[in-house]
DNA sequence: CAGTGAGCGAGCTTCCGCTTGACTT
């Protein structure tokens, strides 16, 4: 028997609380919303107002029955879910379905979890803004609409199990217009001049830079040649005082971005280690949009910073957050408790930790204070200007701890270094003068960080599926993290010292990519068919128009049906349009001719995967190659696409048998009958000839040999093979591991039946057939399973 | 693991947002 009854949202959260509320509460957690729309086809009832079916999910009955008998025995029920539209919502739904009666339910709300804001809270209760979760309705079915129709399109028109809806299929739109922002780019150069001087009789140098750039060489080794006869004085100094400001507090989106960048960790990993810091409570929750610290955390951080650096490094305040789509339900993440200058419990979450504890103690310390100096030097000969930066830091303030990174990696502008004290009118040494032709560059490739910020600046998604929507958009195919190796490029440049001038070539790395995102055949497919029927859903202005309307709804001046049919009447009616008239599309582009056939070469997106084809569908020789990753139908060459066709090679015979080689899964090979030798990286594809080919398949035989460290008669199938990481088991394509201080070649079958049990046991695995169709049969199969276990 | 590129057309797939757990009698 209980007095009262708290129901929060997060089971960590729930026991922290319980500790401020005393004997009288028990508080526990609904484990977020408890019930959702039907997964099937009556989950709304489009001709009755778009009444929606609700039912406990299958993973909340647990929760809801345990939550229905307590409250049963309350005499209070408190509601203290999130202050934002889905907090609101779960509320309602724990009073529709556990059966609260509005006498004794009251709805509580607090953005920090400190004892004085739940004292507060429980002082003033409100009841359920139904307004509020009239919004939160209307978002979820506009939602599923979207994303339930256009996918069954996509699957007729497309490829089976394809998805799209309101949030992915932009987030994809971005990743395929910026490829193509890339892949288009026309690249402008210009020439740079930047020189070193010395001071009579100082060894520091004092390094220069023309603000101007010049547009040819000529130009510029012009202004070299004037250089060669110039004297160098000091025209003008300026020196300004200059601040630095610490940034915000993290929120999910800028920690994202902070781990990413300093880290490189990806958002998953990102988010997987806040939530294990948050469970230990080391921090405070993870998934928010505000920049906002309580009372109690600024008081924290400004004792932690005057105990730590002293008190002139304190300077307590809170941010505004800038972001209009923000809900602020939750305060900024930062430690629990400042005076931990680390935690947790491996080094992945200790590296974590102190990314947010730095820039949360960051976020409350003084500006550093910076004199800024600009030294114009003026060049005799033709009166130009170069001027030279120097910065001095007086007061170190926040830089103490933390200086958030930036995604452009070309920032050495920024590190301007200290100069020597210098008077107007002095002349300089030149040491030297150089001019460098330099490149534009395309807008970067997005990263997953990147995205998830371009993402909120957009107002699409949330703080809770920032990191799930990255990586459905790669589970489903329609995105790469990739790596790209570049390619050298050549650029001018010229250089004058010791009166000389030397004009040379030099080279440099281009284009080189790593973790980046890139757009798959299938996602520009689908970005482009969805773009061309569905205008109104692609635009990155959609999410930005209904949210203005859910807001509308949340100030009860539309009804949400109201809403709704103003958007579904049309939306549906393009659906119906597509399904009847879009043409099935494989996106198939004619490439060139063969040169060898005449025939024409085309790619296109096959069963399979992309594929170039030489000689149309009706053509009885005609021929397939698949596309190798990296290569897209949208950009491959001819020459590429031909290239692909010389393969798989014919080296010659070897006892017999043939010998090929090709390019595979996992890079170049050779075959020789069912031997499959790796080709190394010295040696090409196209160039290696049959000798040194039987050495490949020789080594590899023998390897295989050696492989097989035992094998049994009980089992046919139970082996004992050696491993990159030493013996293991292998027993009907599952592999099993063998524990360290056991020799490999003395267990006994009934051992190594006793390790496999231990290990899992045997799963079933796909056969040796890799086609697409058993494979999405097996998992379907799988899926059905696990729902009749539930 | 290193291939294939349609075929009868079964029966399946899918959204966004909130939150963690995961067993068998």
């Amino acid at each position: 028997m209980t007095k009262n009854l708290v129901i929060v949202e997060s089971p960590a959260k729930a026991k922290t609380i319980e500790k401020f509320l005393g004997k009288d509460y028990t508080v526990r957690s609904s484990f977020g919303h408890i019930r959702d729309l039907d997964k099937g086809d009556n989950a709304i009832d489009i001709k009755n107002g778009y009444k929606p079916n609700y039912i406990v999910s299958p993973d909340k009955t647990k929760v809801v029955a345990e939550l229905k008998k307590l409250a049963k025995e309350s005499e209070t029920v408190w509601l203290a879910s999130d202050e934002d539209r889905e907090g609101e919502a779960i509320s309602w739904h724990l009073f529709e379905v556990l059966g609260l009666k509005e006498d004794n339910t009251k709805r509580i709300v607090f953005h920090e979890i400190t004892k004085p804001a739940i004292e507060h809270a429980i002082k003033n209760p409100r009841k359920i803004d139904k307004a509020l979760v009239d919004a939160q309705q209307a978002r979820r079915i506009l939602d599923r609409l979207v994303g339930f129709e256009l996918s069954p399109i996509l699957w007729k028109k497309v490829k089976p199990s394809l998805s799209a809806g309101r949030v992915q299929s932009v987030a994809v739109r971005l990743i395929v217009e910026r490829e193509r922002e890339v892949n288009n780019f026309n690249s402008q150069s210009d020439f740079k001049i930047t020189a070193e001087f010395t001071k009579e009789g100082q060894s520091k140098t004092i390094k220069a830079e023309l603000p101007q750039r010049f547009a040819t060489e000529n130009e510029a080794l012009s202004f070299l040649n004037d250089a060669l006869e110039s004297q160098f004085n000091v025209s003008n100094i300026e020196v300004k005082p200059a601040q630095r400001k610490a940034a915000a507090p993290f929120t999910t989106s800028t920690l994202q971005q902070e781990a990413s960048r300093k880290l490189g960790y990806p958002v998953a990993k990102t988010m997987l280690l806040a939530q294990k810091l948050y469970e230990a409570g080391h921090i405070t929750y993870m998934r928010t949009d505000s920049v906002n610290l309580s009372e109690t955390a600024i008081r924290g951080a400004a004792a932690e910073i005057t105990r730590a650096y002293g008190k002139e490094y304190s300077f307590p305040r809170n941010y505004s957050t800038k972001n209009s789509s923000a809900q602020e339900a939750h305060e900024a993440i930062r430690p629990t408790y400042f005076e931990n200058h680390t935690a947790g419990s491996d080094a992945q979450e200790l590296k974590l930790y102190d990314l947010i504890w730095k820039r949360s103690i960051a976020s409350q310390m003084a500006h550093a204070e910076l004199e800024r100096t600009i030294v114009d030097i003026k060049v005799s000969k033709n009166n130009r200007t170069l001027k030279a930066e120097g910065e001095i830091i007086q007061f170190d303030g926040f830089l103490k701890v933390y200086l958030e990174s930036s995604d452009d990696d070309e920032d050495d502008e920024a590190n301007a270094g200290i100069l020597p004290p210098m008077s107007v009118g002095e002349k300089l040494n030149l040491n030297h003068m150089t001019s460098e032709q330099k490149f534009s560059r395309a807008a970067p490739r997005y990263t997953e960080a990147s995205l998830v910020k371009k993402l909120e600046e957009l107002g699409i998604g949330r703080p809770s599926t920032y990191a799930p929507t990255i990586s459905t958009i790669q589970k489903r195919g329609y995105v790469l993290k990739d790596n790209r190796e570049g390619s050298t490029r050549e650029f001018q440049t010229g250089t004058l010292k010791n009166g000389k001038i030397t004009v040379k070539t030099a080279s440099e790395r281009t284009g080189v990519e790593k973790n980046k995102l890139f757009p798959t055949d299938i996602g520009t497919l689908v970005t482009d068919f969805l773009s061309e029927h569905f205008e109104q859903i692609m635009d990155y202005g959609f999410t930005a128009a209904v949210e203005k309307e859910f807001d509308e709804i949340a100030q009860g001046l539309i009804g949400w049906n109201k809403m709704i049919d103003g958007f579904y009447k049309p939306f549906h009616k393009d659906v119906d349009t597509t399904l009847a008239t879009a043409e099935r599309v494989s996106g198939e582009r004619t490439i060139g001719i063969d040169p060898a056939t005449g025939k024409t070469v085309s790619g296109r997106i096959g069963r399979y995967g992309p594929l170039v084809q030489i000689g149309n569908s009706d053509d009885e020789d005609k021929k397939f190659a698949s596309l190798r990753s990296g290569q897209t139908i949208e950009t491959i060459t001819l020459e590429q696409a031909l290239e692909l066709f010389k393969l798989p090679r014919f080296i010659g015979e070897y006892k017999g048998e043939k010998v090929t080689a090709a390019i595979g899964r996992f890079g170049p090979y050779i075959k020789f009958g069912s031997v499959f030798a790796s080709i190394p990286k010295d040696k090409d594809v196209f160039e290696i000839n049959l000798e040194d080919s039987i050495i490949l398949i020789e080594a590899k035989i023998q390897a295989e040999k050696e492989k097989l460290i035992k094998k049994f008669s009980e089992d046919e199938d139970l082996e004992i093979l050696k491993g990159r990481w030493g013996p293991y088991i292998a027993y009907k394509r599952n592999n099993f591991k063998i524990p360290k201080d056991v020799e490999a070649t003395s267990l006994t079958f009934a051992q190594i039946m006793d390790l496999i049990e231990k290990q899992g046991g045997v799963k079933e695995k796909k056969g040796k057939t890799n086609s697409a169709a058993p494979k999405a049969k097996a998992k379907a199969k799988a899926k059905a399973k696990s729902k009749t276990k539930k």
